[in-house]
DNA sequence: CGACGGGACGC
DNA sequence: CGACGGGACGC
């Protein structure tokens, strides 16, 4: 979550000055917490490292500037060797620096019971012998632990066979940022935080030396750490990445999955790329706005040379329904102050191969490597067809509800039969999602540990928004077949009010009752609700209020919604609707070409009504629920139908660079290199491809029966999309309403959202900047909002997945 | 099982 | 309008 660079690196300069901490320092936090270390921050804290629910962020984060906390009252001067001391310090004893880990109680309180409690791996941590004296030992330098771990776990895994256990299980965390003067001692402690670490493995320089001690600040070291089991790693992670700084280190560590591990381990990420953010804006704040929707797993700013914010970053969530009530609500919504432009929220490009890097041609299809290039982002490939499949406003419901309806157990077990959207789901699930974060988006994480409305906040405060916080609950509600993690550890970290919140959306989500709806709600929340509480049968366009709507609630919406929305926002709605769609997509037939897989996605669709995609076996994709795709609509230019029976969900697609790369349609997970799964299925069937023209019925055949079979009567019921013409709609509706919409709703977003939360932060850093002739420029924003989708046809098109 | 350099789309 | 930091597998 929280993991920024604590205040130094990160933080430009300029935001200890300008921009830094408009919100003050946090209550009481942290008098002790240093901006280092942070997760350390209270014993209490690492008694439960399981806990890290709570916003971990060094409240200053933005300010590590003067003024703030020194850490640990360093005051500002923070010689490397001092700060190590003290981060220990602030750990634990000094004295029990090593011990700690191992020692008793807080080892085993934390971990055993979150872990699977059940096994655990190694006997050691009770046991005598700390770790120390194996340290102490022969090995002090290293690895002196790596056979003991193994050993032992060899033991408990008996009934597997060593290689399988070891290898299967164990979890590899890449550490970057590791002072080169950094021994196994001094990584290791902080880690045995968070589980039992299997081994440390130090990386000395490959190519010049070898050895780890260049003075210089530059560069630093890295290692790789094992754990036994994910959840483990996943604790590290959270607890440590970008929160935890080494003894000389210059700079928190950087903790995450090793090269091919998240791919090995099943555990996927959905990265959304987010622009027009302030460049005065910290991590912090960017994760502020982003939490609304879900635990944040990580934030990226983009910096140039002189640490500068580039305007963009990126943003991860482990829950992909998270992900994209993220995107609705806030792509083209929502404006951090000082910006003109709303954000732009999108999942993520898969990340460029970088030259030297990859190990494996990236183009190549060989199932062969280890996966060097990690990022299971997030994208869907499939552009082109998603932008043919426009959003359908009706379709979109249903999408989102079996999209969204993550289960495996609701799909499998409601609708097994039929995925017809039907009447149940819609509100429900759709509105969970995305609506939901009543809360400000500006709220801070403060407030939501603190559970208190700080008296610096201003009054309109999220406090106030008594609104429903769907988030938490909702995702909780339809994230069940997911990985869990994400929910419970956002709701953990709800205060009461927020419970109460969330208590208060799901009886709406249930009833399908309008949340109440507060004047002091943000524009994008307003939208979210709206759109939550939208009909299905309504036609609405974006930009077209839903005044037909049955309910009372629907037509307030409709209004507010009318009255907020602004005519390029709608576009940009309808681009984040049509990324949406394209994750929900699952194409699967991996050689069909876009526009195949268009009609793939739609088999698909049926085909898991029918019976769910097994297939998804793959590569971590069981445990996620499958998503429906939304069938594409017809778009103009293209349309094979072409119907591949559906069983893989990988499917094969280039990247802008000219890079073929693999999405996984169910997972949302991206790769460069070919899925096994994929390869498999193309040998399989190879024919069908070929027969794709519009046989649908051919699809019934034989061996792809099984999962098609509904398939005709899904069609139906899946709504058309309309793409293109949607998307017209929208536009002309822009041209008309424009500047109705756009001056009221710049300004009390601006107040609401930019304001509300971050209230204090307006005299200092960003500027404000007062949305004046929003109307004036409409076409230029409209061409932007625009543009992503543009980019993304020519993309797709030039680089289709044929070539 | 490949493996350098240096430069890096187009709008 | 901005697209991935910076390090990457020793024994």
């Amino acid at each position: 979550m929280d993991r920024y660079r604590g205040g130094d690196r990160y933080n430009n300069p300029n935001d200890s000055q300008p921009y830094r901490h408009p919100r003050g320092p946090p209550p009481s936090r942290s008098s002790n917490d240093s901006p280092i270390n942070r997760h350390r921050g209270g014993f209490s804290g690492n008694r439960r490292p399981f806990d890290n629910s709570p916003p971990r962020y060094a409240l200053n984060s933005g300010g590590g500037g003067p003024g703030f906390r020194p850490v640990d009252g360093d005051g500002g001067f923070r010689p490397v060797g001092v700060r190590n001391a003290r981060s220990y310090n602030n750990n634990n004893n000094p004295s029990s620096e090593f011990e700690v880990p191992l020692s008793g109680p807080r080892f085993s309180s934390d971990y055993e019971v979150p872990l699977s409690g059940q096994k655990r791996p190694f006997d050691f941590p009770g046991r005598g012998g700390s770790p120390i004296e194996r340290f102490g030992g022969g090995g002090f330098e290293k690895r002196s632990f790596d056979g003991d771990g193994y050993d032992k776990r060899h033991g408990d895994g008996g009934n597997f066979s060593r290689k399988q256990s070891d290898g299967g299980n164990l979890a590899k965390l890449f550490v970057g940022s590791v002072p080169k003067t950094a021994t196994e001692d001094d990584i290791r402690p902080p880690f045995e935080e968070h589980g039992n670490v299997i081994e440390v493995a130090l990386i000395k320089d490959k190519r010049t030396g070898q050895q780890q001690g260049n003075t210089v600040f530059a560069s630093a070291g890295c290692c790789f750490i094992k754990y036994a089991t994910s959840e483990e790693a996943d604790r590290a992670i959270r607890a440590l990445h970008n929160q935890y700084t080494l003894p000389g280190g210059v700079g928190p560590i950087q903790v995450r999955y090793a090269d091919g591990e998240r791919e090995r381990i099943g555990s996927v990420e959905f990265k959304l790329f987010v622009g027009s953010i302030n460049k005065q804006a910290t991590e912090k704040e960017v994760e502020e706005i982003f939490s609304s929707y879900g635990r944040v797993e990580d934030v990226y700013l983009m910096r140039d040379e002189m640490k500068q914010s580039r305007g963009c970053g990126f943003v991860k969530y482990s829950n992909r329904d998270v992900a994209m009530a993220a995107i609705n609500a806030l792509n083209g919504i929502y404006t951090m102050r000082g910006c003109e432009q709303p954000l732009i929220v999108r999942f993520a490009d898969p990340k460029r191969p970088r030259p030297g890097e990859p190990r494996g041609s990236p183009a190549s299809g060989g199932p062969g490597f280890g996966p060097r290039i990690p990022s299971p982002g997030i994208r869907p490939p499939n552009y082109g067809e998603a932008m043919q499949a426009p959003v359908n406003q009706n379709a979109w419901h249903p999408m989102n509800q079996q999209g969204m309806l993550p289960s495996d157990v609701s799909m499998h077990n409601k609708q097994s039969s039929a995925p017809s959207f039907n009447p149940s789901l819609p509100q429900l699930s759709s509105g969970s999602q995305i609506i939901s974060p009543l809360n400000k988006p500006n709220q801070s994480p403060q407030q939501f540990s603190s559970g208190m409305a700080p008296s610096n906040v201003r009054p309109s405060g999220p406090g106030q928004l008594q609104a429903p916080n769907s988030g938490g609950q909702t995702q909780a509600s339809f994230s069940q077949g997911f990985s869990s993690q994400p929910m419970a550890g956002y709701n953990g970290m709800l205060p009461p009010q927020q419970a109460q919140a969330q208590a208060q959306a799901q009886g709406v989500a249930s009833s399908t009752t309008p949340p109440a709806l507060s004047n002091n709600m943000p524009p994008h929340v307003l939208t979210a609700m709206m759109n939550q509480y939208q009909l299905p049968n309504q036609q609405q366009q974006m930009v077209q209020p839903v005044h037909q709507s049955a309910s009372p609630m629907a037509q307030m919406l409709s209004q507010q919604k009318q009255t907020l929305q602004a005519s390029y926002q709608s576009s940009q709605q309808a681009f984040s609707q049509l990324q949406q769609q394209m994750q929900l997509m699952q194409p699967s037939n991996p050689s069909l070409t876009p526009q195949q897989n268009l009609q793939g996605a739609r088999l698909q669709q049926s085909s898991w009504a029918g019976s769910v995609p097994q297939t998804s076996a793959t590569s971590g994709g069981s445990n996620v629920k499958p998503t429906d795709s939304l069938p594409a609509a017809s778009v103009a230019p293209l349309m094979p139908p072409a119907g591949g029976p559906v069983k893989c969900n990988w499917t094969e697609h280039t990247s802008p660079d000219g890079y073929k790369y693999y999405y996984n349609s169910t997972t949302g997970e991206s790769k460069w290199e070919k899925p096994e799964e994929l390869a498999l299925f193309e040998q399989q069937k190879p024919q069908e491809q070929l027969q794709q023209k519009q046989q649908v019925a051919s699809i019934q055949q034989p061996h792809s029966q099984t999962n098609i079979q509904s398939l005709p009567n899904q069609q139906t019921q899946i709504p058309q999309l309309q793409p293109q013409s949607h998307l017209q709609t929208q536009m002309q509706a822009q041209g008309r309403h424009p500047q109705q919409l756009q001056p009221a709703v710049q300004s009390s977003s601006y107040q609401n959202t930019g304001v509300a939360g971050h209230q204090n932060m307006q005299g200092y850093g960003y500027a404000q900047m007062p949305v004046a002739g929003g109307s004036m420029n409409d076409s230029a924003r409209y061409q932007q909002g625009m543009q992503g989708p543009q980019d993304w046809m020519w993309k797709n098109k030039t680089t289709g997945p044929g070539a």
